[in-house]
DNA sequence: CGCAGATTTGATATTGTTCAATCCTAGTGG
DNA sequence: CCACTAGGATTGAACAATATCAAATCTGCG
């Protein structure tokens, strides 16, 4: 349960810092050495929950989360999807009460961050401090781009939208390739992420799919028609802050 | 142009500072002696731009503010809107390209402050980079918030939820009491920042008048039925993770 | 084989959009 | 003091995108 001090469960965490900053040996040494309690999550499993005030950050290891908030009439909302080198609830290192909860949506392993430990590292290393702040400010950035989805672009641009921002996400750590990804995301999650209905989730993927665009099943992703897919959306990958930009 | 040492521009931003956590005297002093270019600027005009590397960071002083973006079709979406004691784009201190623009929704004065300096704060005083860090998250908080509206919340629930939002935000740094609040927001803009059309907009503003619930003209809001309006769009204020609780 | 969860389909209902006027109001120049 | 103007607000009618509901169908798995 605790990490073994030659584990390298940390390493998916820098991987994800180099993805969108330079880290310096000293830098990587020192977030090697942060104390992590790793455990394996079922899948659907809470893991934060809103109005809680954690005392701790979870790094995703393998698997996937998401961040969602639950309103009245059985609604949801979901915010974000996260994958391996993740730390989806960093914010609650400065914002002590939860204003919504975090899930596995698959089995995941998680490795858990005594806030009192990140505290630390930031407060050694100042420059470590402004790379996680970058962190929460891309997680924000994507939060707009989200809400120009929800509020001014039509159910197609909004999915394939987010299919491209995943797919760039993924193949930045190294987790996808050759326009395959995993995405063990059902059809009615997507419809929570994307303000839509699973209904027309599912008759907009039929569409992308007879248009040769995208193919997917059993929870992976392949995108066929890149560009034509990038174009129809408008996407431009700007927002997501990629250091090493990512084949457009 | 330039502000004198003793005036107390920077004022504006300690109060908002201390509207989501507390200062030290220290801190204060070191705030007040950032260097701050201060300028008018007409209505309606753009302050930075989708694209941009600035070099610096937007103080309002006075007015408000508002961040957008355009795509395709002549289509905006906004993001958020700002008044005295707000940095809108205090991300680009660590996101060096602006994925969006910021402009000026009334005449406003705003003072610039260099990027160099505010590094230089951060250096100096690290509880300074906390709460800084902690303005972004809110920040961020409160595009979930606005995810959550135009995901899942209908017309009038949206349009309810931003004046209740707007309300607490402005009494939290002094510029509201009473219920009422000064509002230079047209239809159109209330329309790109939740996702609705104008007419839309108008429509449900008048159901919100004919209810009692509200007044909104020559650009001031009195919210007439507090409760009743948060009751109807379920606002829960802990999203805005103000210090001093507001009224409820 | 037989669930349980996920996807798919069809029919119908709604919410909100679009387009095109028209009205209103504060500010302007005479 | 008043006509004039421009931006904003309001209205009506037709339309479109998407939701809802309910019933299959499929798929991986014990």
């Amino acid at each position: 349960m605790s990490s073994a001090p030659d584990d390298h469960s940390l390493d998916m965490l820098i991987r994800k810092l180099e993805s969108i900053a330079t880290l310096s040996d000293e830098e990587r040494q020192a977030i090697r050495s942060l104390p992590a309690k790793t455990r394996v999550l079922q899948p659907r499993q809470d893991i934060v929950r809103d109005g809680d005030k954690p005392s701790q950050c979870c790094l995703i290891l393998d698997g996937w989360a998401y961040r969602y908030k639950l309103i009245g009439g059985g609604r949801r909302q979901i915010f974000s999807f996260h994958v391996a080198g993740d730390i989806p609830d960093l914010q609650s290192l400065r914002l002590h009460t939860m204003d919504h909860s975090l899930a596995t949506l698959t089995q995941a392993t998680v490795a858990f961050l005594p806030h009192e430990s990140l505290r630390d590292l930031t407060t050694r290393f100042p420059s470590l401090t402004a790379i996680l702040w970058r962190d929460t400010l891309i997680d924000a950035a994507v939060f707009r781009e989200w809400m120009t989805g929800m509020g001014r672009r039509d159910a197609f641009e909004r999915i394939a939208h987010l299919f491209c921002e995943l797919y760039l996400k993924l193949q930045a750590v190294g987790l996808a390739q050759s326009y395959r990804c995993p995405l063990p995301i059902t059809q009615v999650d997507l419809g929570d992420a994307l303000g839509l209905s699973n209904v027309h989730v599912n008759r907009v993927l039929q569409e992308m799919r007879g248009r040769g665009l995208i193919t997917l099943h059993s929870g992976t992703l392949v995108i066929e028609a890149w560009d034509e897919l990038m174009r129809a959306c408008e996407f431009d990958p700007t927002y997501l802050h990629l250091e090493k930009r990512a084949a457009a």
